[in-house]
This record gives C-alpha cells, structure tokens and sequence, in this order.
RNA sequence: GGAAGGGUGUCCGAGUGGUCGAUGGAAACGGUCUUGAAAACCGUCGUGCCGGCAACGGUACCGUGGGUUCGAAUCCCACCCCUUCCGCCA
C-alpha cells in the first residue's frame, strides 16, 4: 500500500506513475473520500469525546435520568455517524489498495516486457556440432520427465519428476543452499560488485506453503487472486512463491534496527495456476502448475535497501555464472515490474532448445509498499520508528535445469553436469 | 474430532461494569553512587489514526467480529488460536 499522505503530496505524479505502470486509478476520487473520511472522522471522535466526558464524570454512582437520556442520544448519533464513516472508509481503502507502487526514476517507461532492457550479457551460447534438443525431448528420452501420467492422475501442466533429474534439482538447493550460508560467499560477492551492505548470510527456512486471504493480500499481491489455488473450505491459499509467506513473516510487528538486515532463503513448491496462458509453453518444465523453488527474502532498514536488492541481484548471477549458464539480465520496464514494485530485475537463461533466452530470476525491490500494509516496522537507534523496507529474489527455481538440459547436452544425449554441482551428486559428471 | 482451561503492553503477570491505556515485577534506556562493574536509588519506557509548524490535544486498540449498556478489558453470542487430557495419524 502506498501511504495517503504521500498521495496527498503527490496526486498528479500518483496519477502519472501509475498509468505508466498499466494500472488506472482515480487519484481525484480517491481523495475525495480521503476528505470525506477525515471529515466525518473528526465529527465522530468529537461525540465519542462527550460520551467519554459524560461516562468518567458519572464514576461510581448511578447517573441521572438527565445525563442517562443525553448518553442515549449520543450513542444513536454515534452509531449513525459510525455507518457512515464505516461506508466511506470502505471505499476509501477499496480505492487506496488499487494504487501500485511507485517506479524508480531508472525503471524504463514501457507497455509491456518487450520493453524490459537489456543491461547485460554474460557468458557464451554453447556451439553444438549437431541439432541441439530442447530439453523435454532429452528429458523424455532418459525417463526423467512424465507428463502423460501426471495429467491422468492430476492434471495438465503437472509432472513426475524421475531419476537423475530429481537427484540434479536436489544438488542445485543444496548448492544454492551452501552458498548462501556462507558469509565469505556474499563477502565476495559485496566485494565484486562495490556494494555497500552487510555481509550477513541467509537463515534457510521451509516455510508454510499455505497463507490466509488476508496475509496474501498485505504482499500487495492480491490481484493475482485468480492465478491462485484455494484449499476448500478453508481460508488458505497456496502459495504462488516462499516469498509469498516469508514476506508476512513480521506482519505487525516492529523490527529492531540492530537486526536489519533480516535475510532468509526459503524452499517451497509452488502452486499456479496460470490462468491465461493456455496452449502457452505447454511442453516440458517451464510452466507448471506445480514447481520448486528457492527464494531469498531480505527485511531492510530504508537507506539500505536499494543496495539490497543490487545485492540479491548480483548473488543471482552469480549463482548462474557458477554453473557456467548464459544469460541476459534485464531492467524490467514500468508494464513489467508488477503492482508492488518499485524495480525490477530479470536473469533470462540461453535456451539452446528454444533458441532464446528465457526467465529464470526475478528480483523485486518493493520499498515500504508491502511493509505498509503488512504493518512491518523498525524501532530505530534514536527511538523512532519507521516502516521496513522488503525485497525478494529467485535464488533457484527449477527453470535453471532446464537451461542446464539444453546448455550441457551431449551429441548422445546425454548430460554434463556443471563441475559446481557435481558433489551435491555423487560426483557424478554426467548423466 | 471429543472434554476442560486459557488468550491483557517487549516478557511475566494483576484487573471480572464507571478517572483502566490499563496495578506490580522483569528487561531496556538515561542518571546518581563507584577506580570500573554489580547492587541500590531516581527517572523514562505501547501502537495506529485525526487535528496542530510544534508543544500538545482528541480518538481507537486488552485474540477477531458482532451484541447488551448512559458507560465494557470486565457481561452475552459467534469465530480463530494456544495449553492439557482422550481419540486418530505422517
């Protein structure tokens, strides 16, 4: 949630920023109930105040018949008042969660990911002195990948997952996982790219795979309700990524500065269902229903956390670059960021088999956006207090496999593994 | 799932209709004392919203939502959660 004060200040560029962002709200509006709640507000807490006054000014003895009729008549209008203020403040906050985030003055201006820009390019495309498959082609042939069986037991866009192929996605956590523990590794990492933060390693974290209506919504993601699964009968929802329950974690809670920053690395399947995208990506892994994931999740003091989320940004490739895989890092254009954030970063994978590069990270700097909402705040050193800042970012999703699959393919169809990965596989070099 | 008990501020814990936003203790912070520390003593010590340049004033919040009442942390109803026992079970 953006804060109403700043929106105050702010209608016009309010307005300006979210359109470029794709999202139409009325500021004017708005703002009109922002005045209208104010208004009924203060009329509100004045007879509340008379009612007060007449309560304290009757301690311990029966009031009169006088004081009893004047107590009744401002709870009737209290009560009326109340509705109102009720009413209006539904609006009011209706409209107030319809404005996203505010972009970054570097986010380009743009109307949909074709916009999104390209900032780097890092690592050669594999030359193949034969056709290179795509990888649900390899990924058959070995017996890794069943989705015909997946689809009579479940549905389409499920998978089993066999053999060798779960025993490389369980070395990638662990890797990842080992990495991110490890404070030399982000020490580097701070080192390699001049930034400026705490070398502090992730807590690793299996959280929840399931959260209430009302948590899901204080991510500022809500307006994904549809691309959601509901467990019936419950007020719980799948989550779509660990950030989804890793980012509530501190929902109301104040924060002490000395604790900042708070990062944790979490495990989780996810569960999509990717309304909209029929017929799209339909074969292989790159777009289930249901998939794993590691997501690393940062709590931030606000003058620290733009560094953040370069940090996590640049912890992505390195991770991509320890496996030797291609990619393309992106600044995501205004259309591309999503509701809550104020940035975006994209890693896009070289996909022999598609012959194109492909998302396989995001990173989402969110300011206090989703702090607002989520009530998370830091008591600073001086006493006040201030809302927290949030960032998320993939470490691993299952995606990389794929770009291992089609990047380290063999003429006989088989895979090499990246050298990174082969003791989390018994040192396997391929497979 | 059944039975009983319970959810109060950072923590412990009092309060069962009227100056209660809430007694007391601990922790924390500031100070006195001390060579220093501990102890002791003094002081400070919840959050949101509205108004105000501010000082400050008002209002709301005692699991959540509703109700009763002139007045609710306190009474009533529903729900959620926790603890213990029983049952079931990875």
């Amino acid at each position: 949630m953006l804060d109403i004060q700043f929106i105050r200040d702010n209608p016009e560029l309010v307005a300006e920023k979210s359109k470029q962002k794709g999202y139409s709200v009325d500021i004017t509006q708005l703002l009109g109930f922002d005045a209208a709640r104010r208004e009924i507000l203060q009329r509100v807490e004045g007879l509340r105040r008379q009612r007060n006054e007449l309560a304290t000014g009757s301690k311990g003895r029966q009031p009169s018949d006088d004081q009893m009729k004047a107590g009744r008549q401002l709870k009737d209008q209290v009560a009326d008042l109340e509705h109102k203020l009720a009413a209006v403040e539904q609006e009011f906050t209706a409209l107030l969660k319809k404005v996203p985030n505010m972009p970054l003055d570097d986010v380009p201006v743009g109307t949909s990911e074709d916009e999104n820009v390209v900032v780097k390019t890092w690592g050669d495309k594999p030359a193949f002195d034969f056709e290179p498959k795509n990888h649900w082609q390899i990924g058959e042939a070995k017996g890794w990948i069943d989705k015909e069986r997946a689809t009579k037991v479940a549905a389409s866009r499920f998978v089993y997952l066999k053999g060798d192929l779960v025993l490389l996605e369980f070395a990638l956590w662990q890797f990842a996982f080992n990495k991110l523990t490890d404070e030399s590794v982000i020490k580097q990492v701070i080192a390699d790219n001049n930034l400026n933060v705490s070398p502090k390693p992730f807590v690793p974290v299996l959280p929840p795979a399931v959260a209430k209506k009302e948590v899901f919504e204080a991510t500022g993601r809500l307006n994904k309700e549809e691309q959601t699964y509901k467990i019936e009968g419950e007020d719980l929802w799948l989550n779509a990524s660990a950030e989804h329950t890793l980012a509530p974690m501190y929902l109301d809670e104040i924060l002490s500065e000395a604790d900042l920053p708070l990062r944790y690395v979490g495990y989780t399947t996810a569960f999509r269902r990717e309304a909209g995208t029929y017929g799209k990506d339909m074969e292989g892994l790159f777009r289930l229903h249901q998939f794993n994931k590691l997501e690393m999740e940062s709590f931030n003091l606000p003058e620290e956390s733009l560094q953040e989320h370069l940090l996590l940004v640049a912890i992505q490739e390195y991770l991509m670059q320890q496996l030797g895989l291609p990619y393309q890092l992106l600044n995501k254009c205004t259309a591309d960021i999503g509701f809550p954030n104020a940035r975006g970063m994209d890693i896009n994978a070289w996909l022999p088999g598609q012959n194109k590069y492909r998302e396989t990270h995001t990173a989402d700097y969110m300011t206090d956006f989703q702090a607002q909402a989520m009530k998370t705040r830091v008591r600073r050193s001086d006493g006040s207090i201030q809302l927290a800042h949030t960032n998320d970012a993939t470490a691993f999703s299952q995606r990389p496999l794929i770009a291992i699959i089609e990047n380290f393919q063999t003429a006989n169809g088989d895979v090499k593994i990246p050298e990174v990965l082969q003791p989390y596989i018994g040192g396997k070099t391929e497979i």
